[in-house]
DNA sequence: AGCCTAATTTAGAATAGCCTAAAAATATTT
DNA sequence: AAATATTTTTAGGCTATTCTAAATTAGGCT
């Protein structure tokens, strides 16, 4: 579908993505509310663009009972999140980019009508199964590569990972990881415990050592052996 | 200036574009009615919107005199241009796409805001100097690489040229010279010239022969010695 | 100098998306 | 179950962009 009278506009594709993110997480519907902060808006033109668009069939929506997506706004979400995380590949991996400059950008890219695009475009860059943040880049059938992840906070002393994902994507975050040169790839392993504040003592790539909170320790996703 | 508040809009960037497209051909200034047309849409909206934007200062409008960019217009113009035709070439040089097929993804990659973006762009492309239908790319301080180039239909009979552009860029006449596998860089002589109808016989890099129409050769620019 | 035509502008209205303030419904506490 | 707090919706309004139809102006022709 490229370029028709009935496209989806920027915005109305906004909200579908706000509404399968907040679904994702709190099983099944969303609140007027939780749209409104997702997109920086007030809830009464939330409440206003639901009524509109659900006319679309992206979701069902009833009166004070939040939405929720059909398959048709369920397929548009993946697909607008298939073309935010390729994009970002390509400004880290080609373009040169920091991993952390990227988010703004892509979302202005996602955005872009054409279905032959993102094809070519993920052809160019060889298929990509994850995006520089080690989310899952869906497929163009819509199917997410699923990986067995922990977080860096259950590793137990002595164990050993290997740095697969990030689960916040704030800019101060990534640059504190990219200080401490922790990066998607890189081996850590945990030397200590510290029981008091649940902060832990890292021996990163064999090289350098620091001590992580618990809060950076659980925003962390690793993989305790390669390719599994 | 990134994503800043006094950002033009899309739809103000085309317009810019259409009057710096328009005031380059017709010395100077460009009618309401040119505008329209050249943006589909009526001249209504464009009386009504030159008024509006003339406040920030992209041009000088006065009533029923037409409008003329300033520098800012122009600056802002020249910009749009070096990100069109950029991203024009990443589409045929990088992702393959055929010429006939970038321009309208390329309108849309073009309103993406980020000039870190199309710096990073233009260096990954190694600063090319022209798109992919032969237009000159303008550098990052708008300047744009002139070229010696003469149209095909002024050749004459026994002279040999390359081709370095064309004239209009639709659909289907860049279709016909795919056709005629005559493509930029190609090699063209001209071997016989009817006075009848100004149609010329073309023999096409020393291996095909072709009637080329009058329309055809004005269509097409060549240049009589390489790297000149 | 006046008329005609084409170009341009004004007037009035539609739509998408947003807002604030007030009202209504739902959820939570007591 | 009543009272209170929270969430959601409605009402009314704003801006950007577009439209059609009507009015105005400019420029050319007699």
């Amino acid at each position: 579908m490229n370029q028709n009278y009935n496209m989806p506009t920027s915005t109305e594709e906004d909200y579908i993505k706000a509404i399968f993110k907040i679904t994702e997480r709190n099983q099944g519907t969303a609140s007027t509310n939780a749209v409104a902060a997702h997109l920086s808006t007030s809830a009464a033109s939330v409440t206003d663009m639901l009524k509109r668009l659900s006319e679309k069939e992206y979701f069902h929506y009833e009166k004070y009972k939040g939405v929720y997506l059909t398959n048709k706004g369920r397929e548009l979400a993946t697909q607008l999140i298939r073309k935010h995380r390729l994009w970002e590949y390509f400004l880290v991996e080609k373009l040169n980019f920091n991993w952390d400059e990227v988010h703004d950008i892509a979302e202005q890219l996602e955005h872009v009508k054409s279905d032959k695009l993102i094809e070519k475009l993920d052809s160019y860059l060889d298929h990509p199964k994850y995006d520089p943040h080690g989310d899952p880049i869906p497929n163009a059938e819509g199917k997410f590569t699923i990986r067995t992840q922990i977080s860096l906070f259950n590793l137990a002393v002595g164990e050993e990972a290997v740095v697969v994902g990030v689960k916040e994507h704030d800019t101060p975050f990534l640059q504190y990881l990219d200080q401490l040169k922790i990066n998607i790839g890189t081996k850590l392993k945990v030397i200590s415990q510290i029981d008091f504040d649940h902060s832990k003592e890292i021996l990163i790539d064999n090289n350098s050592q620091s001590v992580l909170s618990h809060k950076a320790s659980t925003n962390i996703y690793v993989k305790k052996r390669m390719f599994s």
